[in-house]
DNA sequence: TACAATTCAATTGTGCACAACTTGCCTAGT
DNA sequence: ACTAGGCAAGTTGTGCACAATTGAATTGTA
């Protein structure tokens, strides 16, 4: 007879813990620029590259549609960014940082610090973390 | 000037991307056996040891009331679990399993497995990445 | 050139997370 | 015994995730 699996064997329970407490750790610094945390992934990655369409953010974040449509609708509520219908083609959506989208960046800069200061692990140590997890992620994505 | 932080070297966005990956993986497996992987982590907990507490099982998964309340209503309408009112204290609920709750967990045996199948690495760098996280975890918490 | 298949974004519906609040119950201090 | 404080679970409201569907625009192809 085998043994039910035991929750704290679980690396996938690991991971998902150690995700929400890391996105609670930048919640409350986040607040201060008044996003969450997937909606300061999509600033990062408009600050890097934009205009960007709404596929493009989905490829770079692994989300779709259904997820990023209502989460843009609310950064242009706030004035960050703004969706302007591509002209060559109707059906793609252009998003484009606002002034106050692009001048967030600079009071975005502290943030990552702020988790590798409680992070209680060395830069090697979060640097070879997050090597690992790169890897895990791409087989986990081959497998799906 | 200080350049804006890269979502590639985050260890955050690393994070967020695995747990999520890793639930991909469990998603059609547990579909088979009707539970979501938040319900699949309760019903660990109870196989364990039963009946808990709301707030125990709170404390070992990290999830408040909010959260709980719903997700045990819905195992409840499945048959899985049972809450009864605590006799000698009125505010606590016991969560019971039923015998179809208990009985899934010999269905449940294999779902380990298919997680350290499609992750791409090896036993040994699992479990360094596991324990690698639970530091991980209690530091970030003790930070919160 | 028609038109079927594909692509892109949005929408709908379900189920977490989590903050803030409510309600009923218990307990400690007077 | 009374009551202030605290505690447990539930509720409300917001914002993700993600599957499934829709509708409009484009592309490939007979």
């Amino acid at each position: 007879m085998t043994e039910a699996p035991r929750l704290d064997r679980q690396v996938c329970f690991a991971l998902y813990s150690a995700s929400r407490a890391a996105t609670a750790v930048y919640r409350p610094v986040l607040e201060d620029l008044g996003l969450t945390y997937p909606q300061y992934l999509v600033m990062l990655v408009l600050w890097e590259s934009e205009p960007k369409g709404v596929k493009e953010l989905g490829e770079e974040l692994g989300l779709d549609s259904g997820t990023l449509s209502p989460l843009l609708k609310r950064l242009e509520a706030m004035g960050l960014v703004e969706r302007r219908r591509s002209g060559e083609d109707e059906r793609r959506v252009a998003v484009h940082l606002t002034p106050a989208g692009r001048s967030l960046s600079s009071k975005a800069n502290a943030i990552p610090g702020h988790l590798a200061e409680a992070a209680g692990l060395s830069a090697d140590e979060l640097e070879q973390l997050r090597t690992t997890l790169e890897r895990l992620t791409e087989a986990l994505h081959r497998a799906h």
